[in-house]
DNA sequence: GTTACCCTGATTCTATCAAATATGCTCGCT
DNA sequence: AGCGAGCATATTTGATAGAATCAGGGTAAC
């Protein structure tokens, strides 16, 4: 693992705990010095978080932390989607008995991660799906999924960690595995589908209800 | 214009052009040489360019210019259909008539650079749908157009530029926007996923047809 | 034939510095 | 007081040199 690295990982943490606030300025000298390391692995950094959406840049005027209204969050979601509804299919068309078993081991590894520590779950959440959508064997959809990945999972993080959130993940995942092995499109769309939205759902509610009053740090607010 | 921008714009011009070939090798040191600057920039390029996926990079093995298989296009082309299906409907939703004058603007500069230069007609081009897909206020969606943009261009300049396509273009706008004009959101949508559709089937045409002999330099070969 | 080792080229990273750019402020003018 | 021109400063962007790290190929020993 190269240093770039592991600043980018370190960035993502600190956005998504909010140890840098949307709206934000990132300059690069003072992250460097924050994360012990030169200025160049922190200017690759950022333009991957660019790409995620997590940072937004300007040329000559430098990075922020993405700010995020809640139609950011429908948008970002509704792009998902659609991606999901193209990927799903071709999931299914392609998957081997072989890789259906990594899945039910990835799944596995999930349901182990989430009764134990949220960060470990997100984690194998992640596993799960990013290896779920290369089976499609569409490199760049999945690459958008990747790439959205991060700032979805820094919404929920931050916003849609109810209680029974992971819970409904795993029924979600088992439910959908189920499908797949029947080699069921509709079905399994369906259900990733919902799942999608039902996130989706969980965010905008929290960030409404946070909208309302709630004074937590929030990575929700409209931009100037 | 920073140095970044214009070392990405040689850079793409290059892979569209094969001066850098499928499959080659890129090392920021030749490059920064070639192109008379320092290797800033050109690692902050190659960032930019693998977004789009013009180049492939692995940490510690280096850059090179990306193998597209015709799969690859096929799948660049339903992502893009897929996308466009989720935009269409929301610029007809937020369109207004100041925007529309604006697309009829651009529309009219496209036409006439079509019966003048190639390369202006497809800056041109750009400029119309990124203008068009940015009114549906969907920016993350918009990215995902944007970036596989100069892919999907790169492609369309090296082998579908047979006679009549620059034509079929204009036809095609034109059809658009009488539909977006009506507000008729599933006329726009389809008449937008048929252009796509049509484009895609040209490439993979003369794809095909240059695997049966042609010797033509070309983007398209299994990868190794 | 296989394994271990080294050597080379390139990438990656650090550390600075110079140049270009944006922004804010002061100062003078109306 | 209000306002704009010009300057000062901070930051980004670009350039450069050199150390550290890594991948891959070749060689030699086993």
């Amino acid at each position: 693992m190269t240093t770039e690295d592991r600043v980018i990982a370190s960035m993502r943490r600190m956005i998504v705990e909010g140890a840098l606030a949307p709206g934000e300025k990132l300059t690069v000298a003072a992250l460097a010095t924050r994360l012990a390391t030169g200025v160049t692995p922190v200017r690759a950094a950022l333009k991957t978080l660019e790409a995620e959406g997590l940072v937004e840049a300007h040329p000559n005027r430098g990075a922020w932390v993405r700010r995020l209204a809640p139609d950011d969050i429908r948008n970002i979601y509704r792009l998902r989607r659609a991606v999901i509804r193209l990927l799903i299919p071709d999931v299914i068309r392609y998957i081997s008995d072989a890789e259906l078993e990594e899945l039910d081991l990835l799944e596995a590894g999930f349901e182990a991660a989430v009764v134990q520590d949220a960060s470990a779950a997100m984690a194998a959440n992640e596993d799960f799906h990013i290896h779920l959508f290369s089976i499609a064997r569409n490199r760049d959809a999945a690459a958008v999924m990747s790439r959205s990945w991060a700032l979805v999972e820094a919404l929920r993080l931050r916003l849609g960690f109810g209680p029974g959130r992971l819970a409904r993940s795993v029924e979600s995942h088992r439910a959908l595995l189920v499908a797949i092995r029947r080699r069921d499109a509709a079905a399994a769309t369906a259900l990733a589908v919902a799942s999608s939205d039902q996130a989706m759902e969980d965010l905008l509610h929290r960030a409404g209800e946070d909208k309302a009053g709630s004074r937590t740090a929030l990575a929700l607010r409209h931009a100037p």
